[in-house]
DNA sequence: TCAGATAAAATCGCGC
DNA sequence: GCGCGATTTTATCTGA
């Protein structure tokens, strides 16, 4: 022990800044939408909430499917 | 009043919602990344410290290192 | 500026570890009922689905009440 | 097959329901504490440093570090 | 500039 | 012991 392989390391520290910088440039086009929506008049407050309850809905359509699934498990187990 | 442009609304909160797709699966990528890490025996938890170093603006955390140094000399931890 | 006063620090710090402590101690009164559940047959898996659905619920009731103020407001100032 | 006890169930989810409960309020406190101490002139951010400092058990703390260390000088930050 | 809300990151704990 | 998911904590962002 003792011993890491630099090369190799490195090139994986910077395979995830460079993942880590595009995902960051998408979050400001997300920004430049609400910019845009607002610029016409839309309220970026409210289109947030509505991407986040939208968001929300899937979420717990899959959470439902999930305990339904554990249920019909659970059932078969007994 | 009252009147709302639901097409032009509809048309931005599906940019913003595709976009936050591409940025989630971005997220997935870097989490792949850091897997294969592991496997080639690199410790993901240390190599996340390292990323988080160099995202630091250096500047702003040799100015937060100083208050903490100096709170800790305070409660006599340092 | 440098100059820290110890005895207030040090009792903020300790205030906020005993807080955490009770913390972490209802944490474990959680586990326990989990536990107690589970040796009498109930499948923990599942209960913990039963409360997520149940908080996400109250959160999205919340959600909603949020957005309908907001559209309020908004049509309020058009 | 099939049955489930309802009313032991009902009760060992509201049981848990409560507990959150309680430690959602804790967490609201240490919240608190933490604003209270920022309204005399100490630095939440660091703060929550020590707090954490002092959390972490000291051994594995020493152990991850000398990896840290290990890597940074592989990649010549150290 | 600050507080409050939102989202991201790190950590923790469980089940497999 | 490992991956996965939930929780918690940190950081960012928005609006006052």
């Amino acid at each position: 022990m003792g011993y890491v392989d630099g090369g190799h390391l490195k090139a994986f520290i910077e395979r995830v800044e460079k993942l880590e910088e595009e995902k960051r440039s998408i979050g400001d086009d997300i920004k430049d939408v609400y910019a845009e929506a607002k610029s016409m008049g839309f309220d970026p407050g409210v289109m947030r909430k509505i991407v986040s309850l939208r968001r929300q809905d899937s979420g717990r359509r899959e959470e439902e499917a999930n305990i339904l699934e554990l249920y019909l498990q659970t059932l078969g187990m007994a």
